[in-house]
DNA sequence: TTGGGTGCAAACTATTTGCATTCGA
DNA sequence: TCGAATGCAAATAGTTTGCACCCAA
């Protein structure tokens, strides 16, 4: 399921630069997460974050992995896609995008944003401003 | 947040009717929750659904509204919502829709199909059929 | 009658929390 | 130094499961 043989690690420099230009400060765990989450545009549980953290060496409790996602997010570095009520899933992609989620294999994979057009927004509701817009397509295996 | 004065129930005959027609066969169980859902287009959790349907008489126990609701989705009764990862709301508005989601509130409202116009739809993936186009809105309140 | 449905309590799992310890600036 | 960050374990909450009992057809 998940590429343990590809991945390899944003720069220790990029990271840095990344990290501060959001404000986030540096702490050895933050730097190690974020290396691996921003090597690559992917889709991660935070459990599978936290194995491939400390595949080589445990460094990382779980607690730290959950506390850093959130930072993240808040921070603008991360994005969370929610499809499946069991868990949440981070998304290293920061561009503009949506999904397709297949509901037998819980396999997420991108949209570029100008391959679907939403149009005709309708007006917000009182007092309220747009955070986000997603778009989701479900699909299933063909039988 | 969920509104105990207003919702009648559906009648008996109804929900006999509309169970049959979609291949759900009777208890007295199922009748109750469908009787609440029914009432009205809404959208609830199970822990609400379990509060109305004992509001009265303690009568549904939590492990049957779970199957039951697991078997109004697989029957086409009853749409999942997937927005907040704590929990599932469960919607009985059946006809094509989309969600507003406010974050701050927590309140899901629903967008009619007509005034989102989803265009260009992308190829699916290999081997799969679309199951469900999802729109969501989400929105926060103004500072 | 009898197989599917239900109820209860225990199990499960993702996530959160409390608190003592450690670390970055 | 010192407040912020971390680690551990325990707590939480929604959902699921196992199994004995019950009831709709």
């Amino acid at each position: 399921m998940l590429d343990y043989s590809s991945p390899q690690n944003m720069s220790l420099d990029k990271v840095t630069e990344l990290l501060r230009s959001h404000g986030v400060s540096l702490t050895q765990q933050r730097v190690e997460i974020a290396q691996q989450l921003f090597a690559q545009p992917q889709h991660l549980s935070a459990e599978q974050i936290l194995t491939l953290v400390n595949r080589k060496h445990k460094r990382v409790s779980k607690a730290t992995v959950y506390n850093t996602l959130a930072l993240f997010v808040e921070h603008g570095l991360l994005r969370e896609v929610i499809v499946d009520p069991s868990k949440i899933v981070y998304d290293s992609n920061l561009s503009a995008h949506h999904h397709f989620y297949n509901i037998d294999t819980g396999l997420l994979q991108d949209i570029p944003s100008e391959q679907v057009t939403v149009a005709n927004l309708p007006t917000l509701p009182e007092g309220t401003a747009a955070a986000g817009i997603e778009v989701i397509i479900r699909v299933r295996n063909n039988a």
